[in-house]
DNA sequence: GAGCACTGC
């Protein structure tokens, strides 16, 4: 033990506190001494003889670790009094009494040992990270604490906490909080500075300019720059190398996907200043000593997923106030150092306060199978620490029972869980890739799934190459050569990296991460061996085999039928999906030619210009066939017919469909005439073409019409709206396919069906075309376009008419049994308006004389009177 | 003329 660290200035309020209560939480910054020093305290001052001390980990480095200094300070052997368990690697025995495990590995255990008997406490370390998993896993001890285990202590250990929110949900009673402590860190005090104003230059710029300012300044110490990713890592060095520095410097780009050789430069001595560019490891992952400095841009990639589309998106976002201070933490290890935020103060106020949980970013399939596992069958009233959308459930449930590992029940409306069900749970990964597994115990492609599965469990076992590797492109061609699918490519480039024994240089000269390779094989042994122990049927020879490519590509369509692709066209990679979707295949991806493919891997990410792409990728080609095979009651036939305006013709088609996706379509000569019809009705309405014979005067009986609708809807005229417009149409081009036919045809006699004949005459009667005048020939009526006005209004039938002409008109013009009055337009006697009127007889008596002399002196001769 | 953070069973 260590007592010199500050945890130990609370040692006797935190055993007090779980003496008499069961859950504490235990706010300690870094250098605290929490991680090790607190399970110590709980089991030699808290628990009984002969309980177990379990400390939960986000991370497996950190459990590794942990458990050898724990177990040095004990003076103990790793795995006797003190272990560690992570995938993979067990150090612990049944007397090991203080275990360090990651999340997955407890939520596993919990599945054999559902009571944990042999525990007395269980510890979440930063547990402000607030993991999926390490939600789960709270809500899961809770409800034993509440049920089976009441005596079990339960302490969350957090860097920053939301202030009262795990207490109050720990708390005993409802609004009754659980004891909170505070512990002093050991950091050194770091100076922040904002930028002055809002700066619009790429951070990327920005940060190599501080970097100038901090060396020509002469502080002294290694800087660390935060960005968002790769390309941005990239560009900072490309900006620093342009850049005159005082002195020489050694330039260190971080990042995960990193070979950790290089990744070891960041922590290796160097005789020249280094600068660290990295991405999100170096908050969390990854602690570099020595750091003084720290340039943060304030960005990261943040990936979520997205409910509605059923696909991750990875975009750039601000990051919260706690992700930033926990980044400026990073200069102030060793001695007091400096952050710099290129961002400005008041917009610091504008962020969050914490990133958002991952419980609302990521798809919660596997989740939800766990909670099934352990009797939870409704997970939205789950007493979660905090509750996921309901939609995001309910995306996860939909997955779960399309993937056959639970069955609706009737009643309740609650899921069940399936035999399939259960034996995905014993596989130790995303629902999708164990049902893939499964596919292919029953299609005898065991080895070949379970590679895949842990070709998407992991990390990416090929460079991603960038322009100028056209070396490595090279060298990985022959990966690519003839394959059907992107799976086999991995497949091949794995089998060579075996081949040299993951050989780094060998690996690297073909574009393949040998570290990447190697864990590759390591998960693969672990799940063909948990499917050999649950009964999926393998075969003896672990090599993957050629011939079972095509059956390994029917398994991917199983647990993938989802993601089904189609191509748009030959010209571009742009495809459809079922639900509306669309997307591009990568470049990269092996399956250029095949119309039909299904991709394993969907994300959306920020493309150029404040646009999103998505992308589509990890691409097996399948075949309509195979769709039909597996889908039988989810394809279906539908006989449509458009109109081509090349041709200027209607074309008919039988489509077939997958879910909504259209996946076929043929030329079919069973036209139904009522169909074509009603396509060239709707490229009439389209005005693509236009019949002789739709002239003015139809167009005012649908004006009339429509208005008499609108003004006296008691009498029940059926309006022609457009939907009755384009029955009219479809009636009148019945029998015809090409829009010559339609042109030439005359529509009015379909009109005139609409309604019944003496229909017609009544309109005649309340909506006339003319109307008498005392003079000459009866006038023209206008009718409006829409019949109601905004406000909801009749608007008023027009009258167009030269104001002179009105001189013997003694009354107003009425229409409708004079319920409406008609609207004059009053003319010049050149047709230039002067004015409305509403009420002529008062028009002539008040607004007419003002304007009399006007228009005797521009048009004399007319008879003013 | 374009495009990818980090963990974990």
């Amino acid at each position: 033990m260590n007592e010199k660290l500050p945890i130990w200035d609370i040692h006797g309020e935190i055993t007090d506190s779980l003496a008499i209560q069961n859950c504490l939480v235990l706010g300690a910054p870094t250098g605290s001494g929490k991680s090790t020093q607190v399970p110590q305290m709980i089991f030699d001052d808290v628990l009984s003889d002969k309980q177990k001390v379990i400390v939960l980990q986000p991370r497996r480095v950190a459990a590794r670790s942990l458990a050898r200094r724990v177990a040095c300070e004990r003076s103990t052997s790793l795995g006797k009094g003190v272990g560690y368990q992570v995938r993979f690697e067990n150090h612990t025995t049944p007397t090991t009494m203080i275990e360090f495990i990651t999340e997955g590995v407890l939520l596993r255990r919990l599945q054999h040992d559902p009571e944990l008997k042999e525990v007395g406490a269980v510890l979440f370390d930063e547990f402000h990270e607030r993991n999926l998993m390490s939600d789960l896993a709270l809500g899961l001890i809770k409800k034993l604490q509440k049920t089976k285990r009441k005596e079990l202590k339960i302490v969350i250990m957090s860097a920053t906490i939301q202030k009262g929110s795990v207490a109050s949900y720990l708390g005993p009673y409802p609004d009754t909080s659980c004891p909170t402590l505070n512990s002093e860190g050991r950091t050194f005090p770091v100076d922040i500075h904002f930028g002055k104003y809002r700066n619009l230059d790429p951070v990327t710029e920005q940060a190599a300019e501080v970097v100038a300012l901090i060396l020509h300044n002469g502080s002294p110490g290694d800087i660390l720059i935060f960005m968002p990713g790769m390309a941005e890592i990239r560009s900072t060095i490309g900006a620093l190398a342009r850049k005159r520095l005082p002195e020489p410097i050694d330039l260190i780009p971080l990042h995960g996907e990193l070979p950790s050789t290089e990744q070891d430069r960041a922590f290796n001595f160097s005789k020249h200043r280094k600068i660290i560019v990295a991405t999100n490891v170096a908050e969390t992952s990854v602690t570099i000593e020595g750091i003084c400095h720290v340039i943060d841009s304030g960005l990261a990639r943040v990936s979520r997923f997205d409910n509605e589309r059923g696909f991750g998106t990875l975009l750039i976002e601000e990051i919260s106030r706690a992700s930033a201070d926990q980044r400026a933490g990073r200069a102030g290890r060793t001695k007091p150092g400096t952050c710099h935020r290129l961002w400005t103060e008041s917009g610091h106020l504008n962020r969050p306060e914490y990133n958002t949980p991952e419980i609302h970013r990521k798809d919660l399939a596997e989740a939800i199978l766990m909670l099934h596992s352990a009797g939870i069958n409704k997970a939205s009233s789950f007493d979660w620490i905090e509750k996921p959308d309901t939609s995001a459930v309910e995306t996860a449930e939909k997955l779960l029972h399309s993937l056959g590992a639970l069955t609706k029940r009737t009643s309740n409306n609650c899921f069940r869980l399936t035999e399939i069900g259960k034996s995905m749970l014993k596989l130790p990964m995303h629902p999708r890739f164990s049902r893939m597994m499964i596919e292919g115990g029953k299609r005898g492609c065991v080895n070949e799934t379970a590679l895949c599965a842990a070709f998407l469990s992991g990390r990416n076992i090929l460079i991603r190459s960038s322009r100028e590797d056209k070396k490595i492109q090279a060298a990985q061609e022959p990966f690519r050569d003839g394959a059907d699918s992107d799976f086999e490519v991995l497949i091949r480039a794995w089998q060579y990296a075996k081949s040299r024994r993951y050989n780094i240089d060998d690996c690297r000269t073909h574009g393949i991460h040998a570290g990447s390779c190697r864990e590759v094989e390591t998960t693969f042994r672990q799940l063909i061996q948990l499917a050999k122990s649950n009964g999926i049927k393998c075969s003896e020879n672990t090599e993957p085999d050629r011939s079972k490519f095509t059956d390994l590509r029917l398994c991917i369509l199983s647990s993938f039928a989802d993601q089904i692709c189609i191509r748009c066209d030959t010209g571009t990679l742009n495809c459809k999906l079922p639900k509306q979707r669309s997307g591009t295949l990568v470049r990269e991806s092996v399956v250029q030619k095949s119309p039909l493919f299904i991709a394993a891997e969907i994300r959306q990410i920020s493309a150029r210009g404040n646009r999103t792409k998505t992308l589509l990728s990890l691409a097996s080609a399948i075949e309509l066939k195979w769709v039909k095979e597996l889908f039988p009651d989810e394809i279906s036939i539908n006989y449509e017919s458009e109109f081509d305006p090349g041709p200027k013709r209607v074309e008919t088609y039988s489509i077939k469909y997958f879910r909504d996706l259209e996946v076929d379509r043929k030329h079919d000569t069973n036209a139904n005439s009522k169909a074509v019809g009603l396509a060239l009705a709707k490229a009439c309405l389209h005005d693509w073409f236009k019949p002789k014979s739709f002239d003015k005067s139809i167009i005012q009986q649908i004006l009339r019409l429509n208005w008499i609708c609108a003004a006296r809807p008691d009498l029940e005229f059926p309006p022609l709206d457009e939907k009755a417009v384009l029955n009219c149409l479809t009636n009148a081009f019945e029998g015809m396919t090409l829009a010559k036919q339609a042109i030439a045809s005359n529509v009015k006699p379909a009109f005139r069906k609409h309604m019944p004949e003496a229909q017609w005459e009544w309109l005649d009667e309340f909506a006339p075309t003319t109307i008498d005048w005392p003079i000459d020939q009866p006038k023209k009526l206008h009718y409006p376009e829409s019949p109601i006005d905004k406000t909801g209004k009749i608007v008023p039938v027009e009258l167009h008419v030269k104001l002179h002409e009105c001189f013997r008109l003694n009354r107003h013009p009425v229409i409708c049994e004079g319920q409406q009055i008609v609207r004059i337009k009053l003319l010049t006697p050149k047709n230039k308006k002067i004015d409305f009127c509403d009420d002529w007889p008062t028009f002539k008596q008040r607004e007419y004389p003002k304007i009399r002399k006007n228009l005797m002196a521009k048009f004399p001769g007319f008879g003013w009177v």
